[in-house]
DNA sequence: CGCTATTTTGACCGATTTCAAGTGATGTGG
DNA sequence: CCACATCACTTGAAATCGGTCAAAATAGCG
């Protein structure tokens, strides 16, 4: 169940070209998405050999940096990626954390260079897209295409949602509610959580002071919304944390 | 020059079908990409089939509204376009402003329903492109397909500009900033901009009180940095000016 | 067991918000 | 043409949330 068993379980440079590796890349989105709008088992063959499996990437390894030229997104398989910006004075701005199951890259298409760094917070697994590859199958297979479409669509709504002028706690709930979401449409526990970064990325990403972000969390607790012990996380009362977090994400 | 006097000279409701007509439509990115690229008429002509030119709307008039069937995206040809959601409380935030040759809706395609509010803050014209009929076309048009996933890629990045933790100073400038440059891209003045929206809606997509923006544009008045009348505000000193938001903005 | 990095806690400070009032444009009906 | 209403905008004074600074507690690790 947990994705590290999975993890094991695969072959670990390029892809395998048989049928069952096609469910290992069953997180991909892509997979599926085609799967489920009746192509071909050649066209998944053709979406497979486009498709590279790499890692592991440890704590600490980027995947990708600002400024690289763009050739690929990614779909993260295994632990968490981190995506951030240095400004001009060296301080980090976090822009999100990808989760398994979520792309990586997405942004960088328009310029043809990644515009931020991305870093691996744990062990990280990947199933790497050749994006010009991509684009051509894309046009033999529509549902693809679609896909592509709307991922990335779905980017662009994402990254307003910690745009607008709420509270620390606010913030906070929408930022722990988000995460139980995310794990859970993959299969995780809901309702307890691993903090895979650290407070302080905790706190760039939502644009707090890290304190705020410690003193926040502990108010949560006092609450008894959450419980946390050091980077595990239970969520005691998902439906006011909920509440918390209704203005941000509204729904 | 004004975008008015180019407004009139349009044929009001749908497309006309001849070679000039593709001249009224090159603010829409759409045409440029493909012609720069080698298509034939005949391909540019199943572009224009797809079009419509629509408008003109009014101020306050709403172009799509949240929770609509999402069917088609727009270039905006004339006037500016506030996408903007209603929160719990009916409170407005706005997402952001869309000048003359921009693309609105492209947020709506992960959905298939508009995830946003859009009205017209001047008289708005408009070409709407059928987005089922454009993915159709974007498989035998790579230029097209490319061109669509650079628009939407590039609107990822644009919205977490503003998620910074910025002053309201850096905000005013790199919202000034960019207003210039979106303008000038367009053959408009990057010096003397008409602000089509109200204090209260710069605010809003600033995250700050209406209050504090009158107060930031006073300062940077009496620091010479812009001169402001009502709406009409001269930039008098870009380079500092750019300087402010530089951190905001990142070049 | 020290060493270091992360996290927590407390006290103070400051930028921005909020509240409240006032000014100025624009438009309307008498 | 003017009194009046309305809306956008400005200005000032007080309140506050979160940031900054400083220091202590806690965990991770060789």
């Amino acid at each position: 169940m947990s994705p590290t068993a999975r993890r094991r379980s695969l072959p670990s440079p390029a892809a395998a070209d048989d049928g069952d590796e096609l469910r290992f890349c069953s997180t991909c989105a892509f997979s599926d998405a085609c799967l489920s709008q009746g192509y071909g088992k050649a066209d998944l063959m053709d979406l497979h050999v486009l498709v590279e499996h790499i890692g592991p990437f440890h704590e600490g390894e980027h995947i990708f940096r600002e400024g690289e030229e763009f050739n690929a997104i990614a779909a993260v398989r295994a632990g968490t990626v981190k995506t951030y910006v240095l400004d001009a004075s060296g301080h980090e701005q976090v822009l999100g954390f990808h989760l398994p199951g979520e792309i990586i890259g997405l942004s960088a298409i328009s310029q043809a260079r990644y515009p931020c760094n991305a870093v691996a917070l744990d062990t990280v697994m990947l199933c790497r897209f050749s994006f010009p590859k991509m684009a051509v199958l894309a046009t033999r297979m529509p549902g693809l295409q679609a896909q592509l479409f709307k991922l990335l669509s779905e980017d662009i709504g994402k990254a307003s949602l910690l745009a607008g002028d709420f509270s620390a706690d606010e913030r906070m709930a929408a930022f722990l509610v988000a995460l139980s979401r995310r794990y859970a449409r993959r299969g995780f526990s809901a309702t307890r959580l691993h903090l895979t970064m650290t407070r302080t990325d905790i706190a760039n990403y939502l644009r707090l002071a890290p304190e705020t972000v410690s003193r926040v969390l502990k108010r949560l607790q006092e609450d008894k919304l959450v419980r946390v012990d050091r980077r595990e996380l239970e969520i005691l009362d998902p439906a006011r944390l909920e509440a918390l977090a209704l203005h941000v994400l509204r729904h």
